[in-house]
DNA sequence: TTAAAAAGTGAATTGTAATTCATTACTTGA
DNA sequence: TCAAGTAATGAATTACAATTCACTTTTTAA
């Protein structure tokens, strides 16, 4: 006999969960995980904490619902790049330099995803999301080596060096914000040692 | 013309102190640097919460100096490796499997060195230890190359990316506490991965 | 209009652990 | 033995942010 929900009703629902998504994605991008509070994502969403509670239960799946949201994204890019057309050793310098030029670009956000220090609930998904990555550059050198393009050797194990390749050299770096100089040249040199690693080089 | 700290006084002290620092240390390895409070670190050494405090000013500092003892080991026991004889190939590989060991022997501890999310003050040590690591690979790296055993290459990048690899390959499965099961031919798998990186070979 | 349901509010509560500090207990040299 | 200085104590305080909840406002359908 009385209220219930509308259509309209739902579409603002859904509206404002994600207009707060998108408040929260700012923020990490601007500051990292740690910069985010319930707080400050109600007054830069502008509504009450409470309310924030309306459309997440807690803190914790805001921010693994957020961490999914951005990294299925990263990832999803790579794996474009990674089933392109080419050969795998072509594939693979393109997929080395996306996940790279990436990076470069929202340098807090690579940071906040590969290494800022997070609860153990995003830690897990952490976990998934560099094996995301390894899994696509496995599939490449798995094909490499079918070819004869590669060497044979353990590909679980180079996929993910890969990975912690990129990450080491790449965007550790970034924890001293700002002012860290990245040459240009970086992401060439990086692709380079890793071919190195896994292509048979005539004399 | 009364109480003076005496040497006996200032002997307690000391090793007051440092029975302090091991009951941390001991705990960390237990439970990494999350599971050291200075309530269970009063207990466990025996003594009151406010005393822990006319040792350690805080317990940021405390970390700092626990981090500080831990990784100075480190380093150091892999520098002897790296300046010890035989050929730089054999001294990489040595330093690679000494790095390697030390953290499969002492999984925690070295989970929480190089990965467990910690303070921003323990994550400039961090940055310091991890670099430690890279100087000594770069320099048995530089002498490679000097003497014709190792292709030319930016050695920074090498030394840095070796230390990646480690990393990612074998101290990050360690996340997934105990069960996890590493091959004991692991190690070899990566010696081969970066010495195919670093060297030229013969057709 | 109106009553029921849902959504929104934000001050108050809770949880956790670091840190303080008034008080008590030792140590020392006279 | 005593007075002065130092060390130890641990309950109380502080800090900080997540979370709750009694209350208000909005929305809907009869």
């Amino acid at each position: 006999m009385a209220y219930r929900p509308t259509e309209k009703t739902k579409t603002r629902k859904e509206s404002r969960r994600i207009l707060l998504l998108n408040c929260a994605i700012l923020q990490i991008n601007a500051g990292g995980f740690s910069s985010l509070t319930m707080d400050n994502l109600a007054n830069s969403a502008g509504i009450a904490v409470g309310t924030v509670y309306k459309y997440f239960d807690s803190k914790s799946l805001l921010f693994v619902e957020i961490f999914k949201i951005l990294t299925e994204k990263e990832v999803s890019i790579i794996r474009e790049v990674a089933i392109g057309c080419g050969t795998p050793y072509q594939r693979l310098n393109e997929a080395i330099a996306t996940f790279s030029r990436r990076a470069m670009h929202s340098q807090k956000q690579s940071y906040a995803l590969i290494f800022e220090p997070v609860n153990p609930m995003i830690e897990i998904e952490r976990l998934k999301y560099r094996k995301a990555y390894a899994a696509i550059f496995k599939q490449i050198i798995d094909e490499g080596i079918a070819k004869k393009e590669f060497i044979p050797q353990p590909t679980d194990l180079a996929a993910t060096a890969i990975v912690g390749i990129i990450a080491e050299v790449l965007i550790r770096p970034l924890t001293q914000d700002e002012n860290t100089h990245i040459e240009n040249t970086l992401i060439e040199k990086i692709q380079e040692f890793c071919i190195r690693a896994l292509t048979i080089r005539q004399l």
